[in-house]
DNA sequence: TTACAATGTAAACATATGTTTACTTTTTTT
DNA sequence: AAAAAAAGTAAACATATGTTTACATTGTAA
């Protein structure tokens, strides 16, 4: 019974892999309503019902593809004073590629199915780090909010490309963002 | 040929009517995707068909039901400087009936074949009126921000419920709320 | 009352979905 | 090499979808 957890090894766990990954570029592209597993299978090359086999259902595969990937410790990866430019810098950054996991689960935020899921992971993963790193009061609540503000800037940016803001000079937006971060951060 | 277009009358117009609110509430409450037209429908009283002949089609069902509701007059009606707390306390009244098109239409932002027009939709609607009653420099690109806040937050605190936000004591998220936006208004 | 258009109804259509079943091929173990 | 487990495949299942068609009912005008 070999059990590589985390290394790969052979066929089951490379198409595992490649399963998972052409789930991210799916959910990414398409949101989870509007990607199939038929497409996710074809992508990856796989069978369809290896998919219910390795993660039992389309929510579980869901899941396992993004949870783990929800990791902010690049953003948290220096001086807190810094935050806001940091994160603008990053955003813009990761704009071309569209296949990571933010982008994926920003289209399955409005799934009410998963919302529980995404909700506990959110803040455990995310809001509780940078909360960690937050000095002055409440600091899940102001974790929270700058979360949502990325949210709401990666949803009008990315998926709906508002043209007020995609249309924006970019160090003027950028600038904008990372003040509204900064001063999130900054609470007295 | 009777065309009585905003006043209301006989029969036809009662189920237009009856089928723009049933679409209204389950648009709101599942999704753009989450809700099947036969679920309108039966929630109008109404039949299948005749949202076809009404509407021409789901998505044009979905936009002659939510654009027409995209009006921030409310939030504009009073002086600049206060529009922070007056935005904050106007979400905190909306946030028992989620059936209003603010719900819908967060719900729908992740539906790719109607991000066109609800971008659109957004920026003559909601982005122009208030960047009209912005002062300062970029006042569109400063709209489109407090739009993306306000998208995130209610994101956050309707569809998602995450713990860290609905959790924190209500006077100060919103205090919270209102300054972040109140600080995007006063920009220089 | 007779025509005609408007309104409403029921059912079928075509398709896509997530999931399951039965089976074949490949790999490993004995 | 024989047996057993693992991995992969193809097809069916059950259901739900948006949409269309053909038909019935109602209301109105001639």
């Amino acid at each position: 019974m070999p059990e590589p957890d985390t290394a790969s090894s052979s066929s089951a766990d490379r198409t595992r892999a490649a399963i998972l990954g052409a789930a991210r570029d799916c959910f990414a592209e398409t949101g989870y309503d509007g990607t199939g597993l038929r497409a996710i299978a074809g992508r990856a090359g796989a069978n369809v019902a290896l998919i219910q086999r390795y993660f039992g259902s389309k929510e579980g595969l869901f899941l396992a593809a993004i949870l783990p990937r929800l990791d902010i410790s690049l953003l948290l990866d220096g001086p807190m004073n810094e935050f806001g430019a940091r994160v603008a810098a990053i955003m813009r950054m990761k704009v071309d590629r569209g296949s990571d996991p933010m982008s994926a689960l920003l289209r399955a935020l409005a799934t009410p199915s998963l919302a529980p899921s995404l909700a506990a992971a959110l803040s455990r993963q995310v809001v509780a780090p940078l909360a960690a790193r937050l000095g002055g009061d409440e600091p899940q609540l102001r974790a929270a909010l700058i979360l949502s503000h990325l949210a709401g800037y990666e949803m009008m940016m990315r998926t709906l490309q508002l043209p007020d803001l995609v249309g924006a000079p970019a160090r003027t937006r950028e600038a904008a963002l990372a003040t509204t971060l900064q001063d999130l951060v900054d609470a007295e």
